[in-house]
DNA sequence: AAGGATTTTGAGACTCTGTCTCAAAATCAG
DNA sequence: CTGATTTTGAGACAGAGTCTCAAAATCCTT
């Protein structure tokens, strides 16, 4: 069998993801964990966001540095607004991309099966 | 005064980008430039690469695993479908995000001044 | 509540990407 | 050709992420 445990680590790190609507860095992530009393040694943080994202409750994301980060979120299929001061994400729904598609295969015989779509901006606490 | 050279390493790194549409790692650049027989130093690859980019005449995308990667490319805001399994890439004009836009700004207050959107799948050749 | 099979963790070594330094080499104008 | 200026390369360095394996934690069974 391949029982799953309930550990002090991933719980503690489940905890902060869920508190805020923002994507963490593992390093950022440490940091807290060192703060809040239970600290977590960097392995066990990667390797918990790693099993989050498996798991499809993670989303993964590079940010500008190329540093993966984590953030909580629905599975299905949907792209994010992520604002540039404060970090907030909101979750938009996927949708008009169909004249791309289109263009695409006619135009240059291109076979889409995927696409990631990110917006920036500033919301509305932050504007 | 601020003087620019032309120098063998520069001209050899602009060889290996002219030739293909695809994006190149700093690694992947270095290891063909080996081959070709006009070695240039990592240090040296990096700098030209973000000279180009910051002169708008390559564009900087990091892949999976978070490295950077550069191609060379028109300047002007557009997108790009790349190829899955040949690393070929189409360039992609924007149009039709109007409606994200919209949607946004009345459901969440955000406003938004940027967007990246990539397309993935395979080309004509590799169908 | 104790024992034991199984899963998880942490410390630290390690790899890899990318940056920085500075003396040596290359470029170019005069 | 000479000399001022720019560029390069070797290697030290920093930081993200991976890996190993013994020790610790979890949970099931008695
Ligand atoms: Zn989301
Ligand atoms: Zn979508
Ligand atoms: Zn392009
Ligand atoms: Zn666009």
């Amino acid at each position: 069998m391949e029982t799953e445990y309930e550990t002090r680590p991933r719980e503690a790190i489940a905890r902060i993801l869920r508190a805020e609507p923002r994507f963490f860095s593992a390093a950022e992530l440490c940091a807290r964990l060192d703060e809040s009393g239970t600290p977590v040694s960097r392995a066990t943080v990667y390797r918990t966001l790693e099993r989050l994202a498996a798991k499809g409750e993670a989303a993964l994301r590079l940010n500008d540095r190329g540093e993966a980060t984590f953030m909580f979120c629905d599975s299905g299929h949907h792209h994010h607004a992520i604002c540039r001061s404060c970090g907030r994400v909101e979750d938009v729904a996927c949708g008009a991309l169909d004249s791309f598609v289109d263009r695409l295969r006619s135009l240059h015989g291109f076979q889409l099966d995927d696409h990631s779509l990110e917006f920036h901006g500033k919301c509305r606490s932050c504007v």
